[in-house]
DNA sequence: CATTCCGCTTGCATTTTGCAATTGGTTGCA
DNA sequence: TGCAACCAATTGCAAAATGCAAGCGGAATG
């Protein structure tokens, strides 16, 4: 292991790489909100990243190969981030650290909704949202056949259903 | 959610909890190396964490509701933590975490040896040794028949049967 | 041609981390 | 009884990370 590892422990490796409070919230909005860029991560960012901050990760993720970055062809001052297969294989992490905290932690309804239905469709639906993921990303070839309402889809829709649900309630 | 929190993301809440470079480092440590006390924790970790920063994290975890303390009959001034509930149920996510670095980090052969036994395992496996860590930590029944080896054990001798190899190895 | 938007960068105050030494007390052994 | 080793921390201090607000040059938009 090189000198710029505390160990090499897989579980302290990862930890080296996303043990801190801002690397995986950007992931995760990539992942689940589709933002590729800086100022779609930025403005959309629930928790509120500071733009320097985000620019420090982003360019980290990069170096650790977890992000590439394109220009725009559609706006020269825009940049498009993409996830690589490295950071499409946190799906399954991402999906458990949901279901951990929807049990554990005081989670609200519309924003844990999406970690319920993935805890729900387990490895096979993790499997397609990777495939969508590589297909979005790394310009493979789809495998769902044309039509299928893709995981995100359903994660939106049943995200907005919970949200027009609590409006409503609110009304009565 | 309260003004303490950024969001009630699931995520979210779990990276405020896990955001750091020591509490999953300590809770490791707790799971599968079945340290108990303070000293065990701070010689014990092979990433080196310092006393005062432990001692931050062990409070940090206790007020959070992932581990206990209780003093050590045997020594007035040992005091013994324990997982709660809480920290077991963490189990999935170190696996998935152990299994993602396996496959992208530089781990060690040694040191992944177990990450690799606790994938291959799958849920099953993880069910099982949540239960022995729930007899260890929580005083509740053991589910397997006595005298079955304990998912502790079979990675404790995959690890040293590694390292036997390795010495060998080195010998030749 | 003014305004907005683009991905950052800068300066600066606050917070967190890391290291080494030390604390008050307990235990085990001679 | 005396004393070294051990116990779970705590203290002081330097260094690094974080957070906030303002600003940058350039490009797109109206």
């Amino acid at each position: 292991m090189s000198a710029e590892h505390r160990s090499g422990c897989p579980i302290n490796l990862s930890l080296e790489v996303f043990g801190d409070r801002w690397s995986l919230i950007i992931l995760r909005d990539m992942i689940f909100g589709g933002r590729r860029h800086f100022r779609e991560l930025l403005n959309g960012s629930l928790e509120g990243i500071a733009s320097n901050i985000l620019a420090d990760r982003l360019k980290r993720l990069m170096e650790l190969g977890l992000l590439t970055k394109a220009d725009d062809p559609s706006h020269k001052q825009k940049a498009i981030y993409s996830l690589t297969e490295m950071a499409i294989t946190l799906v399954p992490i991402m999906a458990q650290l949901g279901a951990w905290g929807r049990v554990w932690l005081p989670v609200t309804e519309e924003l844990s909704i999406r970690a319920e239905l993935l805890e729900k469709g387990g490895p096979p639906l993790w499997d397609q949202f990777m495939d969508e993921l590589r297909h979005e990303h790394l310009g493979a070839p789809p495998k769902t056949p044309p039509g299928t309402p893709t995981v995100r889809q359903q994660l939106r829709a049943a995200y907005e259903e919970v949200v027009a649900r609590k409006a409503e309630a609110t009304v009565d």
